[in-house]
DNA sequence: TATGAGCGG
């Protein structure tokens, strides 16, 4: 399950990002969004968890979590990398 | 280099 990170400090890194996931579940892959043209970091990444148990789990927890004294936020991300996303 | 709403390759 594909998770969106909002809020992230500049000085993050994908294997802060990795291992804070990674407490809640297995990390498949994280990103972070860095805009190389402006030199300017979105400042938000993404983070895959194999299971979407452990994506939900990992995302109301981390949604509003505080770190890096700033207010992290989760939400699952809206882009699909592969299409047959089962929805009802 | 700094800054802060946002879904990347």
């Amino acid at each position: 399950m594909k998770l969106f990170i909002g809020s992230l400090p500049y000085n993050i890194t994908e294997t802060e990002l990795t291992d804070i996931f990674s407490g809640y579940g297995n990390v498949v892959s994280a990103k972070l969004i860095i805009d190389h043209f402006s030199g300017r970091p979105k400042g938000f990444g993404f983070v895959e968890m194999e299971t979407r148990s452990e994506g939900h789990k990992a995302m109301e927890d981390l949604n509003g979590k505080e770190y890096k004294h700033r207010r992290l936020v989760c939400n699952e991300a809206k882009m699909q990398k592969k299409k047959g996303s089962r929805r009802r």
